[in-house]
DNA sequence: GTGCCTCGAGTTCC
DNA sequence: CTCGAGGCAC
């Protein structure tokens, strides 16, 4: 850092308004300046350890004086590019996955599920494609009047890599492409030919470089070269299959879509075929996997998509996966080997969790040496209702298993040899305490996971709350990951022992950067930004809070759903504070109603269940607004008791709540706007369909609705804006006039919502 | 009460 | 990626 400015400066957090103000004039001009010289060709003026130096302090006044910034700030630039990896690129259209059938039957329950959603009676025509399914790497190719402007991998599926340099050494990628619409994304995937693949194999090995495990693997590695020279040396190629933004409709088959990517210059899999029934595709099906080891390169599978790009438009996505396409993998890879030990992992939660130590074995190209065991029942050979497993067969030390990696991934085991069971091979005791801090571990009942109830206590949960603290959707601090947090929690001299300790890391020590530079793989550089990246995350978003704190059923979703509901940090806190009294109502009463029903089953009368739980909750009175606070939360979309108990219990036990206030105190947190209005004339209204529709079944009625930010209700009640009543519509039609309530029919609904 | 669907929490290897 | 289970509609 510029030692001799810095060491004049006033610390931030004494910092007037006024003085700030000064100060971050002149140093948003000086990283302005010093971006326009990185971005120009000029040689930077300063070096990066000064930018990185000006650009913390930079960020901390902004921190701490938000309005500043409020007109625009160069800290929001990328100064010197990240030393490693690449920039981050969102896609227009997010990237899916795909779902996944094993057996004819499952094929057979997509083609169902597909004409149940589209109301097409069991004989009516549907025409599919099917093509192999590459095993490589999904990439995104965006062409801007057809130029190649970028292109980037699959990430998560809303944001991937930008490793455009890389893609335009390929040779199956045009640079160029005529005639195509203004803007198009087309996608496929990057693979490597088996003999490419060897061939490279042997040339890393005359150099003396490492090999690559299986042609994927070394696309993969290829493709996220930092030289594009290296890439490009790289026999690499790719074959396209589906597009993403496109400023114009491609075609109206998906086979006439491909075959508009070849006229522009694509490779595309010359095996695509049509198919117009189930029984083709089951011939298509078997015909490749019998060319599967002939075919140059490997697939893990075929995929089968309606044909009909209209239809496909119809079904949409779920959550994760199109409706209207599904993946037909072949039989996974199955090996046998010994298994050496079971080990037990504590997770985040107290889940303890069985893993197996396995004889190094090669499955499906790939040496695995783990394999998850799942939990006490599957080791017992029986699932959680009890039904056997593996024909019963439990699993024990020194058993010869069979492994095999699920969906090409994680290790499992499948089967053990009974025969080859070495003799005083003894059944495997799940441990009842934690092998981490001894604590006792229990199994509730229902529950299939056994969870050690050390808590905060148990340094095991302590350490995988904070890398879950730290990861990607939470508070996502660059240069502290999981390994990080494991060195800082066993350090005597700085540790991290709680998400606050995190933000006390600079400040705790003046020498405190002294020490992390002569440690290992730290050296002043990376040291100094670390403190700038948990510099920059003082500032956070209500949700990302919420979610990094950990709490059981509290996903990233249902997060975003409190944080949307509750909108800042004190009405949030407000909200389970006042709630906190219905807990251990709630509970009593749930409690009260058992006991009733038992009661009533044991008398054989009928249970009085509402009057049970009204008693309970009418007394003694609680406080004021206690349950109006709970009933509000477990009313939100999304979370129902169970996660409201763990949500109130959390903030009500001292030790977590101590330590949640003491990272609060370091925080600034973002509010969040009430769910984004998506733009149209239904956002926001309840629905309700009844009667018979004509144009679209039930199920895409639903579909399309959601997609447009209404909420789709199964009854009409007060809160319901909208009823759409088709011929034969009955008592909800009724009940919609006696409450007033708009009615409409469906050509009005299409008309409403745009065709 | 039953049956989807989605979400959360767990896992491996590169 | 998969499993279990929570939430919710039927």
């Amino acid at each position: 850092m510029s030692g001799d400015g810095d060491a004049r400066t006033v610390p931030v957090d004494r910092l007037d308004r006024a003085g700030a103000a000064t100060e971050w004039l002149r140093l948003a001009a000086e990283v302005a300046a010093a971006n326009r010289a990185y971005h120009g060709a000029d040689a930077p003026e300063i070096s990066d350890a000064d930018y990185d130096a000006l650009k913390a302090r930079l960020i901390a006044i902004e921190e701490r004086f938000p309005d500043l910034a409020e007109a625009g700030s160069p800290s929001a630039e990328v100064g010197a590019p990240p030393a490693e990896g690449f920039a981050k690129v969102r896609h227009a259209v997010r990237m899916l996955s795909l779902g996944n059938a094993f057996t004819a039957e499952d094929v057979a329950e997509f083609d169902g599920r597909i004409r149940g959603f589209l109301n097409l009676p069991a004989g009516a025509p549907l025409a599919y494609t099917a093509e192999p399914k590459i095993d490589g790497l999904s990439l995104s190719l965006r062409y801007e009047a057809g130029r190649l402007v970028q292109a980037a991998t699959r990430g998560d599926g809303e944001t991937g890599e930008n490793v455009t340099p890389n893609a335009r050494t390929i040779a199956d990628i045009p640079q160029r492409i005529d005639a195509a619409p203004e803007v198009l994304e087309v996608r496929g995937e990057v693979y490597m030919a088996g003999a490419d693949f060897e061939a490279l194999n042997a040339r890393q090995a005359a150099a003396g470089a490492k090999t690559f495990a299986n042609p994927r693997n070394a696309a993969a590695g290829s493709l996220r070269q930092l030289d594009p020279a290296v890439t490009a040396a790289r026999p690499l190629r790719f074959f396209a299959y589906a597009w993403g933004e496109v400023s114009e409709p491609l075609a109206e088959t998906q086979m006439q879509a491909i075959a508009r990517l070849a006229g522009f210059g694509f490779a595309t899999n010359p095996l695509t075929r049509r198919c117009d029934t189930l029984a083709e595709l089951a011939a298509y099906y078997a015909g490749i996997e019998e060319q599967r080891a002939t075919l140059g390169y490997d697939i893990d599978g075929v995929v089968y998509k309606v044909d009909d790009l209209a239809l496909q438009a119809r079904l949409g996505y779920r959550s994760t996966t199109p409706r209207w396409a599904i993946a037909h993998k072949f039989p996974a890879q199955l090996a046998w080997t010994r298994l050496e030990a079971i080990d037990i992992q504590v997770g985040r939660t107290g889940a303890l969790s069985p893993v197996a130590r396995l004889h190094p074995v090669t499955v499906g190209g790939v040496v695995v040496s783990n394999a998850t065991l799942h939990n006490e029942d599957y080791i017992a050979g029986r699932d959680a209702r009890g039904n056997p497993i593996r024909d019963g067969k439990d699993i024990r030390v020194g058993d010869w298993v069979q492994v095999y990696r699920a969906g090409d991934v994680i290790p499992k085991v499948a089967d053990v040899d009974l025969s080859k069971r070495p003799g005083g091979a003894e059944p495997y005791v799940f441990p009842d305490h934690c092998p981490e801090c001894g604590s006792e571990a229990i199994r509730e009942p229902g529950d299939s996971v056994r969870r050690c109830t050390g808590g905060l206590v148990c340094p095991a949960q302590a350490v995988e709350k904070l890398k879950h603290f730290v990861s990607r959707g939470a508070f996502d601090i660059e240069g502290l990951g999981a390994k990080q947090i494991e060195m800082f929690f066993a350090d005597a001299a700085l540790p991290i022992r709680e998400p606050a300790d995190i933000f006390t890391l600079a400040a705790r020590d003046a020498a405190s950067l002294a020490r992390l530079k002569n440690r290992d793989g730290w050296g002043e550089k990376s040291a100094q930004n670390l403190f700038a990246a948990i510099e920059e995350r003082r500032r956070i978003p209500l949700d990302r809070l919420i979610f990094a704190l950990g709490i059981r059923h509290v996903g990233e979703v249902v997060a975003a759903d409190l944080a949307r509901h509750y909108g800042n940090w004190p009405a949030f806190l407000a909200a389970v504070d006042a709630a906190g009294p219905a807990l251990a109502r709630h509970l009593a009463a749930e409690a009260a109603v058992e006991a009733e029903r038992a009661a009533a089953n044991a008398e054989g009368r009928r249970a009085r269940i509402s009057e049970t739980r009204d008693a309970v909750w009418a007394d003694p009175p609680l406080p004021e607004g206690a349950r109006a606070a709970w009933m509000d939360l477990v009313n939100i979309d999304g979370i129902g008791t169970t996660v409201a108990v763990s949500l109130v219990t959390t903030f009500h036990q001292p030790a977590e709540r101590a330590s949640i206030d003491r990272l609060a105190a370091h925080l600034t947190v973002a509010d969040v706007a009430a769910r984004g209005a998506v733009d149209s004339p239904v956002a926001g209204k309840t629905i309700v369909f009844t009667g018979t529709l004509e144009k679209m079944t039930r199920a895409e009625a639903k579909a399309r609705a959601e997609a447009l930010g209404a909420k789709v209700s199964g009854s009409v009640s007060k809160k319901t804006d909208l009823v759409v009543a088709g011929p034969g519509a009955g008592s909800k039609a009724t009940a919609a006039a006696e409450l007033g309530i708009e009615t409409i029919d469906e050509d009005a609904w299409l008309a409403l919502i745009g065709g």
